[in-house]
Formats: structure tokens, C-alpha cells, sequence
DNA sequence: TTGTATGCGTTATCAA
DNA sequence: TTGATAACGCATACAA
């Protein structure tokens, strides 16, 4: 296997310099038709692709952009997965049992945000896992900026890479640091989600079913909740009901255990969708009718909020535009490294469907 | 805003020389601890991370796996998405129209899998979308092998690319190419779809909603399907009995051209799971009972097709699997570039559900 | 329009 | 255990 070739094999193989060579590539309106045929032959000739390495270190830039992933639940993956063809196929049962979704749709969505906004302007995406120090500033070493994910990384690391490269970070409230964020809008959705509750159907029976209590995201959804219901002059929690972890599984835990307690509210404002359709999947299963003796509604708006039946009354977040946004202010950072620091909030949407009782 | 730090200044406010300063981050047993306390205090003193770029070219490896993701629909993504923070929020009626879920969950699931493997062996990934050359060498130059979906790299442009790094496809038979392919069975997966359809059910009647034709999964699946009606001594059908795009909406579209024509079969095999439910869609929205007046089977395994009424029988690939094996692959071809060209066959699993009768 | 020469920030090879 | 120094492959300012 014969080295691979540089620029100055390229060059050589087509009697040019280096320069023009680099110029073919950078700037091919300052080379004459000729040249560029030549040179272009050469590159096709030869199976040059130009080293990226190289040409950030030489140009002081990396053209990517970093996405750092939470260290997620399954990431460890056990051992690799076996590989063979000898066409067997294993059939079996499936019942609907208490099996969680594969995967967290909210995270695809927002990189495949940040992948197609990231594109738009030429820049590649580069993801690494959040665990550990090592692959993590093999991450912040190699790319112009970094987008992440609020609490996915210690705060001491983000800091020292935020003295080196413009940080955005993704859902979460700016905790007096420097970084720029970027949110939905919480509060300001989880309110009218409330207040829709109380004004079109009547209901001044309701519970809060939260997440994880150190999840930004829980907490202001939360207090959405009880801004809607000030605003509607009923008294407030000072807690939610019940607090499950996001998961579907876990949503028909606190289900279950609310239909066994028989302190079942007219009304369940969950935090996330996953929630609320664990607690629906509970609810069902008893013999309660959704939305006639209970109305379940949820946050995110994830493809299985409009699946289930009945479909979830929730508040869709942009996730994919999160992503988009980040990267539109990572980019306007890069290029205006003084402005101050920035805080975008994305509108979110409430959409009324069966689990509310606003369709048939 | 001072210069960013490297590996000199690091030297010189620890009183070492660089090629120290490198060794307490490669190989930190070769140095004396009170030299790596002394390098350390002042790495977190200057706020200095390590160049990627200066780094990857003096290794000569980039430490990076390259990700090549298809120019789907909707990548366009159309202008960047309004940020504001007033408080609005949009309240709408969201009948159950002809939505498509959002995201294509089998790409999100393969890029998983590459992202959790890839961690795993410390490895960074690189995402591009393939789209013209330009961003796409800069991919390439840039990590030390890449992975691709089948049908997403123009042959001429991989073919080059391949010259200068190890290429592992995705999905797709090998076709007289030299790269390491990884794929899931498909049509031991169908055939054994369609046998357990007629062993199981008594069904004689069954037809093939397929996929794009140049799909070389639908291909491959319209084959097993044949291979198992063969092995049943039922007559093979050329063609399948329509063909949809492996969208939602358009499988909606066949099952009411279906219905209209009046002429469903006792069973639908389809090729993917979309399609499928589609066809769900339209049949039930006929008053076509599933499974009792038809039976619809799907493959792939997405989430969608356990939260569907009823859940639909199907055969899983392990997508995320895919991802996995694939890394797998590519660091094993790094490491030994002479081996043979792999061909790598992850097992199906087909799972009987409520569409095909085989639960209530 | 093209060529020359220098610098980019590491790693790695030798010596010491 | 540490240090000096030569690559690494490209971009770019400056000359021609």
C-alpha cells in the first residue's frame, strides 16, 4: 500500500507548486482553466483527498463544530454484537409489556438539527460521548465551538474548554455563567397547557406529575404549572404530585400507584410525553377512560404522543430548531467573539388533541 | 482576548521542555510525577487543550471515524428558526391528519450504534451529509475511516475515497466493490415473515407491498417473500402487488388504493414497517378489521410499530446493532488493512404481535 | 497567474 | 526521566 499522497506529490505530478496546488482547492477562480485541468487530473490520478489535519492546523480552523452527548443510559452497550448469515431467525412472542422505547427521540431530534444547520454553512459535526475527561477534550481540541446539552458536562471541564473555544449550551437557564443558551420556552407553555385545562374543560382538579428534581427543564415546567394555576385562583402545590425519571416505564410506575392510592385527579399535567403516556398506559389498564374520567397531557411532543390512544394532548417543543439554533448562535459567536453573552428561547406549541378531551 | 496556549507556553511556565508537556497527555507513566503535577497545574493555570488538528497530523491518525449520513427530505430545514422569548404560545387543534412522525428513527438508531461503539474504542465521529464533494472530502480528510449508507456516496466519489481510507457500507449487498459491508437478513427475515403467516394462520392469500425499486433492502425482501411462498408450494409472484416510497403516508395512499380497487388479499407482507402501518391506517379507517378481516406484517422494528392498535407484527433488525458492528468492523480493517473484504449478516428476529392474530 | 518560504502545534526519534 | 529537533501536510504572505 503506497503512501498517501500530499499536496507535493500532486504538485509534482502536475509540474505546479504546492500553492497552486492548495489554490486549486481554496480559491480556483485565482488559477487559469489550464492549471486547474492539470492539477485536477493529478488529484483524480493519484486519489489525493486533501488532509484535514493539516489543513486546520495550517488555516487555524477546524470547520466543525463539537456536539456533546449526554452519557445516556445504555450507552455502554454490552459486548459487540454478533455477526453471522447462516439464516436462522429467531421468531417469538412479543406482548405489550413494559418495554421502553428504544431510542430518545429528543436527543435525534436535536442533532439532526445541529447536523442540518451545522451543513447549511459548510461545517461538520463532531459528537463525542460525555464521560470521562479523555475522549472529551479529544472532542474541544478539534472542532471551532461546542454545542451542548445542560448537565451533560462538569462544570469545571466546560469552564477551562470555554476558555478556549465559544460554548452554547442546550436547554437549561443560564446559571450566572458566559455561555450562550439556548431553551425552549417552559414556563410560558406549561402555563397555557394549565390554563387551557381549567378554561376549556372545566377541570379545577389537577396534578403535576414531574421528572428528575434536578432537571432544569422539570423545574420550570413546573412552575408553569403553577403560574397557570395562580393565574386560574386555585391554590398551588408547592410540589408535584409525584416525581418519575422521564421514562415511559416509570410513568406507568407513578400510574399504578396513583390508581392504587384511588387519589386519581380529574387531571394529570405531566412533565414530559414520556410520562404521560406511561401514566396513560396505567390508566388504560385499570378500566379508566381517557380523557372522560381522567385528562392526561404531556411535554414534547415526541412521535408517540400522536400514536397512542388517544393521542396526547401536549406542548410540542422545536427540538430539531434547538438544534438549529445553537448552531446559528455558536456561528454568530465565532464570528463576533465580544458580543455579550446571548439567551435564545424557542416558542413552543400546545397541541390539543383526545387525552384533553378537545377531540373525539 | 490572549492568544490560545500551546504546548510552549505550557513548557515554559512549568519549566519543562514540550516534548514533556506532550508526555504527561500520551504517556503519562513515562514521567515523574512531581514533573506531571508541575505540567498539569500549569495545562489548568493557561486554560490549554491540546490542538486536534496538530495533534492528528503528527500522529498521523486522526482518532475520528468518519459517518456519512443520506441527503434525506427535509434537510433543507428552510430559514433559521425564530428566536424570541416573549411568552407567546401557540395553542392549535391537531386533528389526526396525514402526519409523518418526524424522524427517521432507523438512521438515528444506526448513528447511535456508531456513536456508542465509537466511544467505546475512544474514537470520535464525524457526521457529514452527503451532498456534493464539497464538505464531503473535507469529511473524508478528516478521520481515520469511514461508514456510509448504502446509495448515499456517488460510487465514483467513494471509489476515491476508499484509495486513501477504509470504507465500511451499511446496507446493501456487496456489488462487485472491495469495501466491508455490513447488513441485517433480510430475506431470511421475510421469508420466515411469510411462513410463519401461512404455518401459523392458514393464509394462502398474500401479496407484497413493497418499496422503492431500487432499494436493494427491498429487493432483497421481496425475495425472502417469494422464498417463502415457494417453500409453502404457493404460486410466486413477479412483482410485488404495489409499491410504496417506506413512507407513512404513502403506505396510506396503497391501502386505500386497495380498498377502492377491492382487492385485499387476506394478508399484506410489507416491506418496511412505515409502509405497514400506512396500510394499518387506511384499512382500519375502511372498517377492515386487523388482523381478523386482514392480516399486515411489517420489518424493521421501529418503535411506532409497538405503540400502533393494533401493535404490528414485524421483523426487527437491531439498527442500532448495525451502527455497532460496523465500527466494529472498520477499527478491525484498521488494523489490518490487508485482510479480505468482510461481509458481515446481523440476525432478525421476527415478532409476533397483535396484526397478525397471534395475540389479542 | 504562479512560485517561494515560513509557520501552524503537535508527536516521535534520538541522545543525553 | 528529560530535552533537542525533525517531520507532519497544508495555507498564505510576499515575490516574481
Amino acid at each position: 500500500m503506497p503512501k498517501t499522497p500530499t499536496v507535493y506529490d500532486v504538485a509534482d505530478l502536475a509540474g505546479v507548486s504546492i500553492a497552486t496546488v492548495s489554490r486549486v482547492f481554496r480559491k480556483p477562480h485565482k488559477v487559469s482553466q489550464a492549471t486547474k485541468d492539470r492539477v485536477n487530473a493529478a488529484v483524480l490520478n493519484l486519489g489525493y483527498v486533501p488532509s484535514g489535519s493539516a489543513r486546520s492546523l495550517a488555516a487555524r480552523r477546524a470547520g466543525a463544530i463539537g456536539l456533546c452527548f449526554p452519557d445516556f443510559d445504555g450507552i455502554d452497550g454490552g459486548p459487540a454484537p454478533i455477526v453471522y448469515a447462516d439464516g436462522r431467525v429467531i421468531e417469538q412472542l412479543d406482548p405489550p409489556e413494559d418495554v421502553e422505547p428504544s431510542g430518545d427521540l429528543y436527543l435525534s431530534e436535536v442533532m439532526l438539527g445541529t447536523e442540518i444547520e451545522a451543513w447549511r454553512h459548510g461545517m461538520a459535526v463532531t459528537i463525542a460521548v460525555a464521560r470521562g475527561d479523555e475522549i472529551f477534550d479529544n472532542l474541544a481540541g478539534r472542532v471551532d465551538g461546542m454545542i451542548t446539552l445542560s448537565r451533560t458536562v462538569p462544570e469545571g471541564l466546560l469552564a477551562h474548554i470555554a476558555r478556549h473555544i465559544p460554548v452554547v449550551v442546550i436547554a437549561g437557564t443560564r446559571a450566572g455563567d458566559d455561555y450562550d443558551h439556548i431553551g425552549t420556552d417552559n414556563v410560558a407553555g406549561m402555563q397555557a397547557m394549565t390554563r387551557h385545562v381549567v378554561d376549556a374543560h372545566g377541570v379545577r382538579d389537577l396534578a403535576f406529575v414531574g421528572g428528575p428534581a434536578d432537571s432544569p427543564d422539570d423545574h420550570d415546567r413546573f412552575e408553569g404549572f403553577r403560574m397557570g394555576l395562580h393565574a386560574e385562583g386555585i391554590e398551588l402545590p408547592s410540589e408535584p404530585l409525584l416525581r418519575g425519571d422521564f421514562t415511559r416505564s416509570h410513568g406507568r410506575m407513578l400510574g399504578r400507584r396513583l390508581v392504587e392510592a384511588g387519589r386519581v385527579p380529574r387531571a394529570l399535567v405531566c412533565s414530559n410525553d414520556q410520562t404521560a403516556l406511561g401514566v396513560l398506559d396505567a390508566l388504560l389498564a385499570t378500566g379508566l377512560r381517557v380523557p372522560e374520567d381522567v385528562i392526561v397531557t404531556g411535554f414534547d411532543g415526541i412521535d408517540a404522543s400522536q400514536t397512542s390512544r388517544p393521542r396526547l394532548t401536549t406542548v410540542r417543543q422545536p427540538m430539531r430548531e434547538l438544534g438549529r439554533a445553537a448552531v446559528d448562535t455558536l456561528l454568530r459567536r465565532l464570528g463576533d467573539p465580544l458580543m455579550p453573552p446571548q439567551t435564545g428561547t424557542l416558542p413552543v406549541t400546545v397541541l390539543l388533541r383526545e387525552s384533553c378531551g378537545c377531540l373525539a
